[in-house]
DNA sequence: TTGAAAGCGTTACCAT
DNA sequence: ATGGTAACGCTTTCAA
């Protein structure tokens, strides 16, 4: 491998010649320039990102922690991060602590260790005792998204998340439905408690109240979806709609109204959030939030702080429902068991 | 940020006792051992992994350059890379190209310019030059998983692929089927031609001929699932049942049936390949095919060559077939008709 | 506009 | 068992 050495002996000039003719950091003669820039393309020169880093006191990497990379929220706010990223000439370093504490430990000492210039944060796990620790040492600038961490006051960027909430009771209400449910990850996740709470409030300005036997949490996945689903439409008086936290969680219970023979609208109207390319694929009715968007943002307010050393203010995204055809006007129950009586099915 | 140096001094020994102390590669007294302990304590000093690597000549990391990270196969193979790469103390760093030429480029660039130590390659573009060009380079090994790279003759670690075909069309065969087609990926991928090779050869040992008009081939997602399963299903004649060449494909067929009206598996039985979670989410037959080791057989073969140069053999995996819901009898296309007619059906 | 040289924080070799 | 010190390949003063 060819160093800034071999360059500098090649075209006649000095290293630092080499060195400033490549970043551009100060005036260079144009034939100087061209004969470094040859000698370059010759040896087939590529600067050592390490090297560099070691001179220059940065990495040019910076991390990102999400909870679970394989749903696909997450690569798609990992793009908008990427991108932004990219345009700063950094990259990106992804870890996927899925929901395991020690992963993340692990992640977040080996960002520390080699020493990522920022970190986008967006796992909420619990007691992230260890991100805590980073961020008081302070040699690390650390912007969440999606998940907002109370006890933390970061910058971030997140969704209204209560406001979804609530644009789905009232959409839900609008339709007739009276008897509604809730499906969502961990209560614990601010996302979750903001979506319930919105929703709860929703619900309530159109004289609904939300019994605690139809809110359920499960694990925060398509899984964790079907059993919630499986448990609240087992009730005696189980819910007309149900608002499900994610879109991940409600093809979850879109699963299990397939497997049990309930019709969706007909015996149960579904939203989710997120609008994941498979909620347009299936026809979820969901509220979209603007993923790229986020990541892209959450990335803009890291490079400010790398930038500029600013501490830039909070950002909440603006939520979006995406009426498709698992939402409808509930079909009153007893005409429905009479009427599916008639026609011989169960 | 506390430096080696400083350690050395707080402990009252040479920086080299401290090097020595902290990777165990010389015999170290205990007393100075303990020294040193305490001094890293007390100054909270991590070593920086940038002087690590310019000095050691490693950097400590491999990459993974994969199509599509939002395909849930893909995360799982890379846990399975990750895990081993995090036993012998790398880390990991994940490319998606989503199928773009160009950001494939830019990566395999940066990876290049950061030195990782090796590339875990399972993009299987079809004009990779750059790729090509890195390999000749000869400086970072390559290994490839999943999409065979034919003309580069690397170490790599594939699904038998066409085992598979054969499997499908012989499950499909067995259950009555004879008119059978196929839906994949870009043709020119090899995990396609071959899936699609085997269960041509597979049907003719069955007496049955694929016909032409019955293997499509579509983009390689759940949208191009769903595309290539409509014009499939609007032909005069259509196909009883269809293999898929990948999971999330199968489930965009899935998909067209639900919005089509058509019975799964009455009207269509589908087949997919990964086993995937959502497979099993939602009852479809499939090819198991062992994600996990795929990846961690990649990442080991890395490691033989890194830790002893050697030229290891390519791995192939075995497929196994999952059999749940979608797939069954075929029923007589004519009675079909009739008694959907009687039932009011349409 | 250019060059020389002092770091950056390690590892690894050579002494002791 | 321990210490001294030359790399590693670059960036960045400081001089000229």
């Amino acid at each position: 491998m060819a160093t800034i050495k071999d360059v500098a002996r090649e075209a006649g000039v000095s290293i630092s010649t080499v060195s400033h003719a490549l970043s551009g950091k100060r005036p260079i003669s144009e034939p100087t320039r061209r004969r470094v820039l040859e000698a370059v393309e010759l040896l087939g020169y590529r600067p050592s990102w390490t090297a560099r880093s070691l001179a220059s006191g940065r990495t040019g990497v910076i991390g990102l922690i999400v909870a679970d990379i394989s749903n696909p929220f997450y690569p798609t706010v990992a793009r908008g991060v990427e991108d932004v990223a990219n345009a700063h000439d950094y990259s990106l370093v992804i870890c996927s602590t899925d929901g395991d504490e020690r992963r993340e430990r692990g992640y977040i000492d080996v960002l520390e260790a080699r020493q990522v210039d920022g970190i986008v944060y967006m796992a909420g796990l619990a007691a992230n005792r260890r991100l805590g620790e980073l961020i008081a040492r302070g040699s690390i600038p650390v912007v969440a998204a999606d998940e907002q961490l109370a006890e933390l006051d970061l910058p971030g960027v997140y969704l209204m998340n209560e406001r979804a909430g609530r644009m789905v009771a009232d959409h839900l209400a609008s339709l007739g439905h009276a008897r509604l449910g809730f499906v969502g990850g961990p209560r614990h996740l601010p996302t979750v408690a903001e979506r319930l709470e919105g929703y709860v409030g929703g619900a309530a300005t159109h004289g609904i109240t939300i019994p605690d036997e139809l809110i359920a949490f499960a694990d925060n996945r398509a899984e964790g979806g079907q059993v919630a689903a499986a448990i609240l439409m087992a009730l005696d008086d189980p819910p007309t709609a149900v608002f499900v936290a994610n879109d991940m969680m409600a093809l979850g219970v879109l699963e299990h109204c397939r497997s049990a023979g309930l019709a969706v609208p007909g015996d149960l109207s579904v939203v989710g959030v997120d609008d994941l390319s498979v909620a347009r694929l299936v026809g979820l009715t969901t509220i979209r939030q603007p993923m790229y968007e986020i990541g892209a943002t959450a990335a803009s307010l890291l490079f400010e702080i790398l930038d500029s050393g600013a501490n830039p203010a909070t950002v909440r995204m603006q939520p979006e429902l995406v009426v498709r055809s698992t939402t409808g006007p509930p079909v009153e129950r007893i005409y429905g068991l009479e009427m599916r009586a008639q026609l011989g099915l169960r």
